[in-house]
DNA sequence: ATGTTC
């Protein structure tokens, strides 16, 4: 226990085994953002990788400002985990699949009413964006439907209310437009600088960012429901959490914020943190612990830059590798950029990030998932 | 990541 936490300095620590893949780059980034005014402390999660000048996969604790470009642009990107009603023994991949022919357009006037209400419930202002509302988007985003392959906590699962022979369904997305607008915005303003408390441009951004948050929120909802919809199953949500926002949080007595930048919440119960499109999906109990600044890992982390994929992979595999997985799911993904970019090969083995937060002594494995058909994107490439 | 490439 506690043998995966390294101090790499007096406020950085990454969670992190020996044969955890780590990037140097990512290292420096997180040190680099770590000297930022008024940054306390930083927590670099087993799946951290590097990014545009700030690293995924860690949170960052900040007292009296925000930093608005360290939660970047997919404000409110999280993850839902849906149970259908779909018994696993009547689903037919490829029948399911065939299924699928219209989740990426935008959301037509049947939604309107449910729309309206939960815009209306959420205090959602903003119909800027509603032809994005209900779709995935690109870069690492999926739907994903998934199936229990492993059992480690009956009794946690059964207080979740999830049965294991039912298929489930993990949105992954963001606020797809609004955030990328509302980023924009600040750093043409700010730049990169932070916002200090009680200033006009904190209250604003924050209005925004919280804003971004639930519209994300009920991107997922809608993804979720347009995607039951379509393989006529009925499906209720297990959890939604968010992973890349700041949110006011109380650190050993001091008030300030904590950025999470692809951070799952250790302190919202029970969360997934899934592998790639060929790995499994672990559900996770989060145990009390300040080491990871009340955060985990939210995913398996990329292993290889985009772009580099696909000149390492294009002439490695045949079509059939790629678009079925050593599960036997079915991978939709017409891109042939994101296929090769998202492919199982470009990010590290789940259970290498899941082994590294047990030993940190920050999460329970309450059950193993794995994929039965993922989908990116429609197109001509798709099997 | 991005109603995606000033």
């Amino acid at each position: 226990m506690g043998n995966s936490v390294q101090l790499l300095s007096d406020r950085v620590s990454l969670i992190a085994s020996n044969d955890t893949w780590m990037e140097g780059t990512a290292i420096q980034q997180l040190l680099k953002t770590a000297e930022l005014p008024h940054m306390c402390r930083v927590a670099g999660m087993p799946d951290l990788h590097p990014g545009r000048g700030y690293p995924v996969g860690a949170a960052f604790f900040s007292v009296g400002h925000i930093y608005p470009a360290l939660v970047g642009n997919d404000i409110g990107c999280g993850m839902g985990l849906w149970q259908t009603d779909l018994p696993l023994h009547k689903v037919n991949i490829d029948k399911l699949s065939k299924r699928l022919g219209n989740v990426e357009q935008p959301l037509d006037d049947s939604w309107g009413d449910l729309l309206r209400q939960r815009k209306q419930d959420q205090a959602i202002d903003c119909d800027g964006f509603d032809a994005s509302l209900g779709t995935i988007g690109g870069g690492n985003h999926f739907a994903e439907f998934q199936a229990v392959d492993d059992v480690f906590d009956s009794t946690a699962l059964e207080a979740l209310g999830l049965e294991h022979k039912r298929l489930l369904l993990l949105v992954h997305s963001g606020s797809r437009g609004l955030g990328q607008r509302i980023l924009t915005e600040h750093v043409s303003r700010f730049n990169h600088q932070g916002l200090a408390a009680g200033t006009a441009g904190f209250d604003d951004y924050l209005q925004q960012h919280d804003q971004a948050v639930r519209w994300a929120e009920l991107n997922r909802e809608m993804i979720a429901r347009r995607f039951l919809q379509a393989i006529r199953a009925e499906g209720e949500v297990l959890f939604d959490i968010n992973h890349n926002l700041v949110s006011s949080k109380t650190l050993d007595g001091t008030a300030g914020w904590l950025h999470r930048k692809g951070a799952t919440p250790a302190d919202q119960g029970l969360v997934v943190i899934p592998g790639s499109r060929g790995d499994h999906t672990y559900l996770v109990k989060p145990l009390e612990s300040a080491a990871g600044l009340y955060s985990l890992a939210h995913g398996a982390g990329r292993k290889w830059q985009r772009g580099d994929c696909k000149a390492r992979l294009s002439h490695k595999y045949s079509r059939d590798e790629l678009y079925r997985t050593a599960f036997g799911s079915l991978v939709i993904c017409g891109d042939r950029t994101l296929l090769y970019d998202e492919a199982p090969q470009a990010y590290k083995p789940c259970l290498s990030i899941i082994e590294a937060l047990q030993d940190a002594g920050l999460i329970e494995v309450v059950a193993r998932l794995k994929p039965v058909l993922t989908f990116k994107t429609h197109g001509e490439c798709s099997a």
